[in-house]
DNA sequence: GATAAAAATTAAGGTATCTTAAGAAATTAC
DNA sequence: GTAATTTCTTAAGATACCTTAATTTTTATC
């Protein structure tokens, strides 16, 4: 995908908002250091983080970016990171993208796909204990990398609760 | 899509397993009556649905199709169906797919992405009987087609429980 | 390196949802 | 149209997980 080789990227701290729930996302980021995350706040006010994106990963509210929709979801930093932006006239529709690209983005899609299937069938079928033993083996790095309480709203667990969890889990 | 202009069709009736956890999935299944549905069964014997599939969708475990994996859940029949069957000869390779039906096939990945998210945020942030209101507002015809234990199951939720959230619904 | 701020833990009490079991209602089969 | 099966409901008791609030530990700030 050669878009991104002349695109400029950019620094930005930790904890900057970049896209509200409700505006409309136009753009997409390519993390390059440090790692974003996306979330919703529901309505008695609780986040509930849907992704985190460090080196290497692609974040973005993807509804309203191709549909040009407010968004659901807020993105921020959490930490330090140096990002590259992909704007809605540089990646352009469906349409203009060649047959390369087109593959690219159909094996992104899929592999997002099949990742978020599988967590809607761990929070489905798993116990908190079971979500969290299977977070630790599927982003080792992150477990150590990220303050537990985002991992507890990744999880869908409070804070609280993980750390019951893994009190127990020590234990054993 | 013009592949799906040659294949021919099969009627299969209600409650036959087209796909066991375990096995690799060969074909993916456009429905043009009746619905299917996958699903896995978790450790303790309890199923979980992941999607119904009516009329005009298709179903498959996409990462054992496209990957020759053993699939994580199993597909069958809720109601006599029709359907039309996809080998992976058939579809080929995405190199091998022409621009517009790649376009095409990322159209539906991207659907299928925004949904599974939805559904997905759902479970993180909302209660049990705020999800099932939010199923009426979604499928009301399925509400009246199918076992109310069967959208109970893709809620999750028992099927108990879905009944005590619709006697206090019907309260108010 | 002391102080402030943020993160993590602990514990008590509460609530949403599950389990089990039984009975009522609806559907299917003969 | 009666029996058999499946679905739906009800209710009591159990449990996973949450809430609140206080304490400890870790990290950030100057």
């Amino acid at each position: 995908m050669d878009i991104l080789n002349n695109l400029e990227s950019k620094n930005i701290s930790k904890g900057i908002i970049l896209l509200h729930q409700g505006e409309n996302c136009s753009v997409a980021y390519k993390v390059l250091k440090g790692c974003l995350r996306s979330y919703v706040i529901d309505k008695s006010g609780k986040e509930h983080i849907l992704q985190f994106a460090p080196e290497g990963w692609f974040i973005s509210d993807m509804d309203s970016f191709f549909n040009n929709k407010p968004s659901n979801t807020f993105i921020d930093t959490i930490e330090d990171s140096k990002v590259l932006l992909i704007t809605k006239q540089e990646l352009g529709s469906f349409e203009k993208l060649d047959k390369e690209t087109l593959i690219e983005q159909n094996e992104r899609l899929f592999r997002n796909l099949i990742s978020t299937n599988k967590r809607l069938i761990n929070l489905l079928s798993s116990t908190a204990e079971e979500r969290y033993i299977d977070f630790i083996e599927t982003y080792p790095t992150l477990l150590h990398r990220l303050p537990l309480k985002l991992i507890a709203s990744y999880l869908g667990m409070t804070p609280e609760y993980l750390s019951e969890v893994r009190r127990k889990l020590a234990k054993k």
